[in-house]
DNA sequence: CTAATAATTTAGGTTCGCCTAAATCCGCGA
DNA sequence: TCGCGGATTTAGGCGAACCTAAATTATTAG
């Protein structure tokens, strides 16, 4: 017979559903719309449905499914998309590090490979990079328990007046865009004052002690998070 | 529209479809038997079948193929299998030098992540690795451009002095001679030392980095090839 | 409260890579 | 030359993961 095996075996799709559902649902774990995940996967909203269909109903469920009412992932659903994080933000941390990668070009490798390696692989990387707890953009690296702490961070899409910020991480989602934004002089641990808002979608900012101005686009605001540097 | 592929573009299976045709065919690019790479690949005859029919009917064929007289690789598709090649020969390469892997784990790992790693990843682990021309099996490694010097094996009985060599193949027409070596740690791929033979008649090596020392009679010599092993 | 609109699901179809079973082809011995 | 057996191909299917178009359900404005 020809060994069929679990349908909600973890497949290169099935671990990005879950990264995609991890990142979509934010720290307090708010359930996903379908919607959003076809966005976010570049696919049609009814392939969601299906492959939804097929996580919740496995015997062992990766995600917590109800009709018109959004995803949530399950314990098990958690730990393999945290794991499936580890791995490229590991990944990423290897690439920048170990082989002189070009920021903007790990991103893509990672969402390659973080599918295809062992646990020796991540083991050995882990080791020779001295177990680090940042990747390259300044995310936060999942400890192998999964456990990870709580980044709180902001939007510079919240940040409605002036202030003093550090650059937490920005965004690997949008290649160019980050390109651009490095172009520009923001990236990770850059310190970076924003002004009042006065048009509603201009957000104007400036870098470390410069008074030069710069003005981004509400989508390139979306991308960066920021830390407070005040105390 | 669906933006369907070139359905000889490369896959994870077709790459190994290429890599058996070209091991199979030796260096003397004999035509292949679909049933020898069925064998090979683990997969049903007709599945072969089916995949070189579309392997040599694309716009760009990968190989040439006719009914019942076997496959060769094209052009294009030697290229790319050497391609292939050369990734799963400097990932393991890496693995064993850079990630300290032991020898017996490089091939599976370098098995999957040769499909997915980019131009850049090779080139940068080459360099890293100081352009090595052989993986840690003593194989070599094909260069950018595809060449590989080919590669010559001895028979163990024309080795007279001490040497690091890599087993390349036992002669399998004598099967309990064949099942005697294996038993005791002889197969491809096999690390070995010759010593110097002091009575004519008796073959004195060892094995992996033991130095634990095996006596074999001329037949079982005879029935063994070497490949030399320039780190 | 109802109707329009937006989100979601169902139904039916595709490609890929594999499988089994049933032809068919080819070379070799009688 | 005939026919037999092994090698090979054809025919018909399956599951995964995707798609479009056509329901259906939820939400929200009037």
């Amino acid at each position: 017979m020809p060994a069929r095996r679990n349908p909600a075996a973890s497949s290169e799709s099935v671990d990005n559903y879950l990264k995609a559902i991890l990142a979509l649902s934010g720290p307090e774990e708010r359930r996903v719309a379908s919607t959003s995940l076809a966005a976010r996967l570049g696919v049609a909203p009814a392939s969601v449905t299906n492959m939804l269909q097929k996580l919740g109903a496995a015997p062992s469920p990766l995600v917590e499914y109800e009709r018109h009412h959004g995803v949530l992932l399950s314990p098990a659903g958690r730990r393999r998309a945290l794991e499936v994080l580890r791995h490229h933000r590991l990944i990423e941390t290897f690439l920048y590090e170990l082989l002189d990668y070009p920021i903007e070009e790990v991103h893509a490798e990672a969402e390659r490979l973080e599918h295809f390696i062992s646990e020796r692989f991540e083991e050995r990387i882990a080791a020779k990079l001295g177990h680090p707890k940042f990747d390259p953009h300044g995310h936060c690296i999942p400890a192998m328990d999964g456990k990870m702490p709580k980044q709180k961070s902001v939007s510079l899409t919240d940040v409605e007046h002036e202030g003093a910020f550090v650059v937490d991480s920005v965004s690997d989602w949008d290649a160019p865009l980050l390109k651009r934004l490095k172009a520009r002089g923001i990236a990770p641990g850059v310190r970076l004052r924003t002004r009042r808002r006065t048009p509603d979608d201009d957000y104007a900012v400036s870098l470390g002690n410069s008074s030069r101005i710069l003005h981004l686009s509400p989508d390139a605001a979306g991308a960066i998070r920021l830390c407070s540097v005040h105390h």
